[in-house]
DNA sequence: CCCCTTGATTGCATCGTTGTAATATCGTGA
DNA sequence: TCACGATATTACAACGATGCAATCAAGGGG
């Protein structure tokens, strides 16, 4: 099997302990035995055994990382990103799905799984303000994203109602005055649906505009698909609208598929807005003007905040919520007026 | 902290190696006894520490799967797939991105960080067969999708050859001869660039076209805007072409909206065709048709085969490759004729 | 010349488990 | 009542590493 710390030092003849001393770069070494110890080392491709050396230190230099699923490209890109700004700190990252549902993620928060690590990145879907006591848990933990909850936390966000007003303004300012809205889902009571349609409806009201239910369709996941059927279901309804707050790019695109299957125009006729600015935005036709929620920087913060817990020796600071800058990234789905 | 066997050895005034055996179902506990030891676990909230019981058992519970990046749908769908196949199995994913850099994947392999795992999922990218020697590693190794090594070694991959022949053989029967393509890659001696041009090559042999040189355009990643820039760089060279192969889905359609930029129209003019089936692919406009590689079987064959060694007991059975089937996915970027 | 400090090396206990082997307890039949 | 085989429980030694305290050799000052 692999090499030990004893099998090295009996091949450079010391004991295991000056191997472990040379490992760890402890002072009082003597250049000649630190040679030795590293020629033997070398020979026998020694690397020391991380499970060991967690027992003995409780850190484990591991994080987990929890989204709905990597087949959404949101949550793959930040994933993405949690990964990098973890090895950057020296970490790695080991992701759970959890497909948003309630009861794996309380499963989750529970799991012995997790003592293989030293904190969770968690971006709960299913979870409600319900579930809230389950976040008391003994290690560290840090909220992603969506959710807010009444619970004393970390907590990673972007300024969802915040970013939703500016887009949905943009579209008014853009002479669009129908607007409706792709991804609501009123099952999640705090969840970001739930807060970017506050930001669609204050931006409504504050133009002076009314809110029309009938432009609000539903969407409980968030895949390509389900931004398709709904767009079909709006059209279904026959209510004229001129343009499409996607509640986040695929949604958006599924959307502005069905929009072109039908025959009607983008942006000429109905102008589409997403959120989230995913890669393939760019690319599409039109491409899609979109929110940038600032994903990497949240995924950057995430970490950080993980970090300071960890190093701060847990409990100690008070719990913080820290939030990202969103931008409005223009591109061709929405026509300038 | 958490507790330990001893706290809940002592809150029920038994030895904490009754109580390892209570946690291990062991035959020999008299019931009152483990009813007095489940109290005792349950009021203390203990749950087992894993990275002890990993030092004493030698498995750790957990893989490594390395992808170059998840910013790349393929890999991101493909991750998704990989930790669900191990979740069934009872492990956790833990997701490193090298960037497709050679240099970051020999080290990879090298790291100590995998001790922490049982065994290794890798996609290499940037090793070529000079390095075939790093693979000789001590735990179970996995090599996934591309690249083809001569080298004892456990390898699940597609048709890659097959594929691209059929579905360069698909452009041909619609009535297409200047076929071009982009994401070649002569850097990857052995990779799925040069496997996938040899498939063309293969097919445009069999059909008697000739091949030209000045149809194949570069792209040594292949994010979206590597096919944007090969496309232009195609249209800039004049040469004359009725379509256009991506070597994956991405690459496609960040040459799609080139080409559409650019007043082309597809798939009159110009026909496209991709690989990989990605998500987004059914979504774009026009849809791409694309060759369907079997990412999830991929994804479930490699934890099998990962699994096989771990309980076969190691360099036991000879090295397999397996190989999925592919499909291939007719949408509207290719008119049939 | 000896004591004391400093530098270099080592032994031992420990992290929380589990496997093995030894011991303690029990019920049963003679 | 005692011996016996079974069932229950426990003690001890690992797994491979690190921290602490102890040991040992060498060098400097009185």
């Amino acid at each position: 099997m692999a090499a030990t710390l004893h099998d090295v030092a009996s091949l450079a003849g010391v004991s295991f302990k000056t191997v472990s001393n040379v490992v760890n770069g402890h002072p009082h070494v003597r250049p000649s035995t630190r040679e030795k110890v590293e020629r033997a080392i070398a020979e026998l491709g020694y690397t020391p055994n991380l499970t060991a050396r967690s027992l003995r230190s409780g850190r484990t230099g591991a994080i987990a990382l929890a989204v709905p699923e990597l087949n959404l490209s949101y949550f793959a890109e930040l994933a993405g990103f949690v990964i990098a700004a973890a090895e950057q700190a020296g970490l790695v990252t080991l992701v759970e799905q959890t497909g948003g549902d309630r009861a794996r993620e309380l499963a989750l928060l529970r799991s012995p799984r997790l003592r293989m690590t030293d904190g969770l990145i968690l971006a709960p879907l299913g979870m409600g303000q319900e579930d809230a006591a389950a976040l008391d848990v003994a290690f560290p933990l840090v909220l992603l994203g969506e959710r807010t909850f009444d619970w004393p936390t970390d907590h990673v966000t972007m300024r969802n109602v915040d970013a939703a007003r500016a887009g949905t303004e943009y579209l008014v300012d853009a002479g669009r005055r129908r607007i409706a809205v792709v991804g609501e889902n009123e099952d999640e009571v705090m969840g970001s649906a739930r807060l970017r349609l506050r930001g669609y409806r204050e931006a409504l009201a504050g133009r002076g505009i009314a809110y029309d239910e009938r432009l609000v369709a539903r969407a409980t996941l968030w895949h390509r698909a389900d931004g398709a059927r709904a767009m079909r279901e709006l059209l279904e309804r026959g209510v004229a609208f001129d343009a499409v707050f996607g509640f986040n790019d695929t949604l958006a695109l599924g959307a502005m598929r069905v929009l072109q299957e039908a025959g009607v125009r983008v942006p000429e006729d109905v102008a589409v807005l997403g959120f989230d600015d995913l890669d393939e935005a760019a690319y599409s036709l039109p491409s899609l003007t979109t929110i940038d929620p600032g994903r990497e920087r949240i995924a950057r913060m995430a970490v950080e905040t993980l970090l300071e817990r960890l190093d701060g020796g847990g409990a100690a600071a008070p719990p913080r919520t820290r939030l990202a800058d969103f931008a409005l990234i223009e591109r061709e789905s929405v026509a300038k007026s």
